[in-house]
RNA sequence: GGGGCUGUAGCUUAGCUGGGAAAGCGCCGCACUGCUUGCAGUGCGGAGACAGAGGUUCGAAUCCUUUCGGCUCCA
């Protein structure tokens, strides 16, 4: 089976078929620049960054575009009011292109940190100001949008199919309008591509119509196309922007060229938290930074993946914890093999105990249902357990097969999914890359030793829980020796 | 008020073109390894669930109706 893709514009699966063969254009809505990426980011940034490594695992050649949204989005995501990033701005007494700056960079420390792939491009809106006004005047010039005291809407009315992936119908959006109707529309549900900016204003340009700031959702119209082509192959996002953003960009691109824009709409679901919607009001906001502290970038990766993109997910201490549990099982599976593989020679007449290739069908089975990570993760844990059966067996240890395996869990596990390091850890080794640290780690496996010795096991368990808790996993082996791995 | 999604073991989730209820964590038991009844790892085995009620069907977690709960968007 090929690659399947639910797509949000037919609300079914469908065979992923790109325009050009070989290579994926795709487009994800990327942040507003004006708070710390939460871990709600972090499930929606995994989770495409998920998609392009598997997209690239498959052998496409990916173009991989995501914004930075850094003027226009403004509070509450309302057509009124102030602009996300001016509010910060005035509140912390700085420059909106200094809070701009400051969370650009933040989010690309979490976004490394978190093991997530950087896009090809990371455009900013305020970069692409001459794009999307020249977008806007093509849309006047085609008469499906009007220029009003400065500002400049989309005539919904003057474009076939507004509507379409949100399923609703311009009647119901009509009746359901706001009670204030700004005076400017020709209908309520019209929308901003360029906003006349009032004398406070901080954050405007010039353009033909007033000096302003281009609308909200223009500017992923103008960027993605810019770089990906007027019609390009897989748009994603999260499901809250299905509407009105994604319904907008849909209207304003297709209106501006005449030609079909995202071909596949990719939507991933929210993150709760303990059961709640997590907001500022309600004061559970988890930051990605505050959560790397307290658990390492592959816990956190293989906790987000644990559920499917297009479900909900629940975080809880007690869920992450136990995601951290299940993956240190797979990391010493991975640890362990590496290590034996390192001692290894090739047997001569060696019949593998299973096959390989099976867990790979699995795997890319599971991937290609719509990138079911859970279902692909579930995979290496029952090819973790076949692992373990034959490293703790009889059977000879086969050069060939152990690289095979490794080199599996290697594209897998590491490559695709990013849930462990390229090298699981290996005792003895300079995987911390500090002599000293190493140093006084094996001063604490000498000491406890010593404390076995002497069956104090009060104390060697403390040694061990300690370094547990710090990230460094003890491991007794049969030859009387104890290794140690970093998670 | 309307649209969409959703409710599966103690927890987080797969399964949902109808026919075996699955994974990880947690829990229980046994074996092996670590010179040992601690503790840890691995292996083997086990307990444990389809929100409630109707309907369609030879057969429903899966389709339909409804009640209750949750999430999300538009009001």
């Amino acid at each position: 089976m090929s690659l399947q893709i639910y797509n949000t514009l037919t609300r079914t699966k469908e065979a992923f078929i790109p325009l050009t063969p070989g290579r994926v254009n795709i487009y994800v809505c990327g942040p507003t620049v004006y708070s710390h990426a939460h871990i709600g980011h972090a499930k929606s940034y995994i989770s495409f960054d998920v998609v392009v490594r598997y997209l690239r695992y498959l052998g496409y050649q990916v173009k991989y575009v995501q914004n930075i949204t850094d003027v226009g989005h403004l509070v509450g995501d309302a057509e009124e009011g102030e602009d996300k990033l001016q509010k910060k701005a005035r509140e912390e007494q700085i420059d909106p292109m200094q809070v701009a700056q400051a969370y650009t960079w933040s989010y690309f420390d979490d976004m490394d940190a978190l093991g997530v792939i950087r896009p090809d491009i990371s455009p900013h809106a305020t970069g692409h100001i001459i794009e999307q006004i020249e977008m806007i005047q093509t849309l006047i010039d085609k008469g499906v949008a009007y220029e009003s005291n400065g500002s400049v809407y989309f005539d919904v009315y003057q474009h076939e199919g507004y509507g379409k992936l949100s399923g609703r119908k311009l009647e119901e959006l009509e009746s359901g309008a706001r009670l204030e109707v700004n005076p400017e529309k020709r209908h309520p549900a019209d929308f901003a591509l360029w906003k006349k900016a009032d004398p406070t204003h901080l954050m405007k340009w010039p353009s033909p119509w007033s000096v302003g700031f281009p609308g909200w959702h223009i500017e992923c119209s103008a960027m993605s196309m810019k770089y990906l082509g007027e019609t390009f192959d897989i748009h994603g996002g999260g499901l809250d922007n299905i509407f009105p953003h994604h319904e907008c960009e849909i209207a304003q691109s297709e209106a501006a060229t005449g030609k079909p824009f995202a071909r596949y709409w990719m939507h991933n679901n929210t993150l709760t938290m303990n059961g709640e919607k997590m907001s500022k009001s309600l004061g559970n906001v988890l930051n990605v930074h505050d959560l790397l502290k307290q658990y390492s970038a592959h816990t956190v990766r293989y906790f987000m993946l644990s559920s499917h993109y297009r479900s909900r997910l629940d975080y809880s201490d007690e869920a992450i914890q136990a995601a951290e549990q299940g993956l240190s099982r797979l990391l010493s599976t991975v640890g362990k093999l590496q290590e034996t593989l390192a001692g290894a020679a090739a047997v001569d007449g060696f019949t593998a105990p299973f096959e390989i290739d099976e867990f790979r069908e699995r795997f890319e089975a599971a991937m290609n249902d719509d990138f079911n990570a859970p279902r692909a993760m579930a995979v290496l844990f029952d090819l973790s357990k076949a692992v373990n059966q034959y490293l703790s067996g009889s059977e000879p240890y086969d050069q060939t097969f152990l690289a095979a395996l490794d080199d599996f869990f290697r594209r897998t596990a590491h490559g695709v999914l990013g849930i462990i390091p390229e090298k699981a850890a290996t005792s003895g080794q300079t995987q911390l890359g500090n002599e000293l640290i190493e140093q006084l780690i094996d001063l604490n496996l000498e000491l406890r030793n010593e404390l076995r010795k002497q069956k104090i096991w009060g104390l060697a368990d403390m040694v061990r829980e300690r370094l547990k808790a710090m990230g460094i996993v003890l491991e007794d082996r049969s030859d009387g020796t104890t290794g140690w791995s970093k998670a």
